[in-house]
DNA sequence: GCCAACGTTGGC
DNA sequence: GCCAACGTTGGC
């Protein structure tokens, strides 16, 4: 199993508007970039994601679950965008900030730390396991 | 609100 | 195929 982030602003699409679509899910649309849509091909059902609020928060808020694979991506016609749907797990106890992120050394080479505006990012093993441990929750 | 970083577009 | 111009993202 894989591990990844997903990143939203807010006020677009926030860990609430998720929640509320239950064990259903929605799908990720919306992403125009070649490497966030090329590691949502990679992505199988059940593989773990952080779900980041960017902008003001800065934050990890919650454990999302990937519970379809890629496909079209509903909100454009053009072939290139795909996605997947993701589920809300459960929310951190406590969110854990950018700001706790860059603190932490092991936590340096994360992609989240070093290339700021990718929007769907790979996430390691033990980065998976540090940042849970900061937010109060079981990985 | 500003600015740096980065990706994309389009002219040549 | 290169590169300048432009637009967008996201941290500060």
């Amino acid at each position: 199993m894989a591990y990844w982030l997903f990143k939203s602003e807010p006020s677009t699409w926030s860990w609430d508007d998720q929640v509320a679509k239950g064990d259903t899910g929605e799908e990720w649309d919306g992403v125009r970039n070649y490497q966030a849509r090329n590691n949502m091909r990679q992505m199988e059902i059940g593989d773990r994601g952080f779900f980041y609020h960017s902008q003001k928060e800065k934050a990890v808020v919650g454990i999302v679950e990937v519970c379809a694979t890629v496909h079209p991506d509903s909100t454009t016609d053009d072939p290139r965008w795909e996605c997947v749907d993701i589920r809300a797990v459960r929310p951190f106890e406590t969110p854990v900030t950018l700001g706790d992120i860059k603190e932490m050394p092991t936590l340096a080479d994360m992609v989240l730390v070093n290339n700021t505006r990718l929007s769907v990012q790979p996430v390691t093993e033990a980065e998976w396991k540090t940042i849970c441990e900061m937010g109060g929750t079981a990985p």
